[in-house]
DNA sequence: ATAGTTAATTAGAACCATTCTAATCTATTG
DNA sequence: CAATAGATTAGAATGGTTCTAATTAACTAT
């Protein structure tokens, strides 16, 4: 018990300061999805998988609040939502600039390095708007070896 | 009645060219939306929208057959699917090599010419798979003149 | 032209990811 | 330890999309 609360506390102190410097009270529900969330590097998740894996954890959360915080996560810059599949949204714990490579076949999201892409742009945004972000993404397809 | 049927005719008979040459019957309400579609260039419609259109102009059609349609010219080839919308497609009349700015406030897409964008990769696709695509969205958002 | 065959259309139901509601609970503050 | 603001929840609602099975239309062969 005492060891285990040992060992888990790093990440969960790290959680809650996440928590506490985008001004989220650090509820047992917000923590647990965290620590789920940035435990690992990286990750690529819908809202369905993340309440999967909670449930699995034996973390009593209803699906309503994980959409919630990773709404709140998003908002607070701590996530990135990507649209690529109709009718469904991916997380992304990477926020850092990077682009996608997606397999549509089997619905894998993959990570390429913001710096292993370069664009040279000839249009401007057009009149009265301003370039946000730039998003590539690269379709591929699995081929027999 | 005549004369409009003449003028209707160019358009009507290349509806009819191209639902032939990917093997799809021309029945009436296909021509009717393959000229919705492309009589105007480079359109970026959802369902919803395309079927509005047509009951507008009196093209008595289906929603369920407007979305068939559109996946099956988007098998053919005749359009392209852009998803960008959480729990929206849209489709695009432009099937050549272009790339998008999104304005996600007002849902508005706009296209980037392909040779205006040119993109210097390191990355290769991951083992046992091959790039079938790379598509650029331009995220902008509207700012005070 | 006609009949037979295949494909397409349709209304409405079903689906399903997501959002909403309003009641309950919890963290924070004084 | 209140009082309050904020968070969670079950379950209903939403809305774009897909499915179903019955009807209609296009095509093919005669
Ligand atoms: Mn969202
Ligand atoms: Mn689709
Ligand atoms: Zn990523
Ligand atoms: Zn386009």
């Amino acid at each position: 018990m005492i060891r285990r609360s040992l060992r888990a506390g790093a990440p969960l102190l790290q959680a809650m300061e996440q928590l506490k410097t985008v001004g989220l009270r650090p509820t047992r529900q917000r923590l647990a999805l965290a620590q789920l969330l940035f435990e690992r590097s990286s990750r690529h998740v819908t809202a369905e998988q993340l309440h999967g894996e909670a449930r699995g954890a034996a973390v009593r959360v209803s699906l309503a609040t994980v959409y919630n915080t990773l709404h709140q996560f998003t908002s607070a810059g701590l996530l990135r939502e990507v649209v690529i599949d109709p009718g469904r949204s991916y997380f992304d714990t990477n926020t850092s600039d990077h682009h996608h490579f997606y397999d549509q076949a089997h619905c894998a999201l993959s990570d390429i390095p913001g710096h292993a892409v370069s664009l040279a742009f000839l249009p401007q945004a057009p009149d009265g708007s301003v370039v946000e972000r730039v998003e590539v993404i690269v379709h591929i397809r699995k081929v027999p070896r």
